[in-house]
DNA sequence: AAGGTGACCGGCC
DNA sequence: TGGCCGGCCACCT
């Protein structure tokens, strides 16, 4: 079930998938684009169903503390951390290294 | 309708 | 960033 058209659901794919290259952003730097950064934890929910839409790149997506929180939720393990490598990034220990560096702040529009 | 949950965040020690 | 607490919003049973 899960309609992908929820309004809600909508917005965070189509920040996530704002998300470039080679960059990483948190959940509450999502949540505030959307509007809803009391709600960090709703974006979070969102991606629990991202498993429903292909072109979120939901590994690009950590905590504040750029861990890879989220993990877990995929396919495998340290699927995350591969795809995190395979774009440039440095992980470890399920952390990125540079996250500062590699950090990109969304921007649903303006 | 109500209760519980969740890939979080911010503040304090 | 190491750990604990409360808050906040939306989804699920």
């Amino acid at each position: 079930m899960a309609a992908p058209n929820d309004n809600f659901f909508e917005r965070v794919y189509t920040v996530a998938r704002q998300i470039p290259y080679g960059k990483v952003t948190s959940y509450g730097a999502i949540a505030k684009a959307l509007g809803t950064a009391r709600s960090a934890r709703m974006v979070g929910w969102a991606m629990n169903a991202c498993h429903n839409m292909e072109d979120v790149p939901a590994h690009r997506v950590v905590n504040r503390k750029g861990l890879l929180t989220g993990k877990h939720h995929f396919d495998g393990t340290n699927l995350m951390q591969q795809l995190l490598e395979s774009e440039g990034i440095k992980v470890v220990n399920n952390q990125i290294v540079d996250f500062d560096k590699v950090y990109w702040e969304p921007g649903i529009s303006v």
